[in-house]
DNA sequence: ATTGACTGTTAGATCAGGGA
DNA sequence: TCCCTGATCTAACAGTCAAT
């Protein structure tokens, strides 16, 4: 085998050009550029193995069904457009709010399901539950076993990438608030206010250049749905006032004060805007990762986090070189950027506000 | 670990409506 | 007419996968 990496990843002339750079929350780290050749990708077809029918009236569904419903408006009212999907949807002169669902899954949808629904057990536990409800589906024990084993272990991969670009993301990020918020039942119901807080959030992004990251909250405990989110809200792209409000909380059971904002509080309901340590940020970070871990909810990105921006690092700014097979470049903390022989400064704020940008 | 390719989802851009 | 807000459309990208 011959990729670039595998050979001598160190250049001549004493820089590594191109270089992803990353924080990880004490010290900058470059990832050496490396490129590998394309190789087209096999297309696995799973087995379709189940079929569920559903009759749902769709007037009728609350707010909270209809927000866990796997089927969108979408798929209900336009399924002639998704003709090769494998879930698919039949309206067979059924009375006006009624249709007929026809749920086809495959082995890997199967198992998503389990996994979903034993999201909150034990590793072991959930491994056992998922091969039980699985083994009709295959032709022994094994078979279901390592079916099983092998989808676990891509559940783990995806979530060790997410946590990573999560992490990288935030480190790069310069958040200075963290931000609680709920709804108001007079005011939404909670598919409304998912809806609308997404909304308002993408709005934000795009005219105050508000940057975040946060999660859907839905505990046992606690059943009203919350978010929970890190934010980059610039000095002079506030909204509404923050006023310092005290009550009892039933959570804790005793007084608290929480910094609310009154434009999310006319137009949502409670919230909470705690100006973040930076200290802080690996402890916030990890509250997020815990939401993220146990729910299954995909995290809420505003664009322009960068995970990375692309640099040139001389070699006289590199302290050691580490991580597997050394091929990361720990940084000393007053590394030079450059972009194509170009100095573009010490790293700073604005000098990596200037640099490629790396998603 | 990291990479590039693929794909479904969602965030940036734009539209539309309302109030001043 | 201008400004602000909420909603909608679609291009960009987050999530995923497989290779290594």
């Amino acid at each position: 085998m011959s990729y670039i990496w595998q050979q001598e990843v160190k250049p001549k002339g004493g820089f590594y050009p191109d270089t992803k750079v990353y924080f990880d929350g004490s010290h900058y780290i470059a990832i050496p550029h490396t490129e590998r050749p394309f190789k087209p990708r096999k297309k696995h077809i799973e087995e379709v193995v189940s079929e569920q029918n559903k009759w749902p009236q769709l007037e009728e569904l609350s707010a909270e069904e209809a927000a866990d419903s796997p089927f969108t408006e979408n798929e209900i009212s336009a399924p002639e457009e998704k003709s090769d999907a494998l879930i698919g949807v039949e309206n067979n002169n059924s009375p006006h709010n009624m249709c007929q669902i026809t749920q086809k899954l495959d082995k890997k949808e199967l198992f998503e399901k389990f996994y979903s629904e034993h999201i909150n057990e034990k590793r072991s536990e959930r491994r056992k539950k998922i091969i039980e409800a699985m083994l009709p589906y295959f032709d022994d024990r094994t078979a279901t076993e390592n079916y099983v084993d092998v989808n676990i272990a891509r559940k783990k991969r995806n979530l060790i990438c997410r946590r990573v670009r999560m992490v990288r993301k935030a480190n790069l990020a310069d958040f200075n608030f963290f931000v609680t918020l709920t709804y108001d039942d007079k005011k939404h119901t909670e598919c409304s206010f998912k809806k609308q807080l997404k909304t308002c959030f993408r709005n934000m992004s795009y005219r105050r250049n508000w940057k975040y990251m946060g999660v859907w909250e839905r505990s046992p405990e606690k059943k009203r749905l919350h978010f929970h989110g890190l934010f980059n809200i610039p000095d002079n792209a506030v909204v509404g006032k923050f006023q310092e409000v005290t009550d009892y909380s039933t959570n804790h059971h005793a007084m608290q004060t929480i910094n609310q904002n009154t434009y999310f509080a006319e137009r949502f309901g409670r919230n909470d805007f705690k100006e973040l340590d930076k200290r802080l940020l690996g402890e916030s970070l990890g509250y997020l990762m815990k939401y993220l871990e146990k729910t299954g909810e995909k995290i809420v990105y505003s664009k322009g986090l960068p995970q990375f921006f692309i640099s040139d690092i001389m070699e006289e700014d590199i302290i050691c070189t580490i991580g597997q097979e050394n091929k990361k470049l720990l940084l000393f903390d007053d590394f030079k950027c450059w972009d194509e022989g170009v100095n573009v400064g010490t790293v700073s704020k604005a000098t990596i506000a200037q640099l490629r940008k790396s998603s």
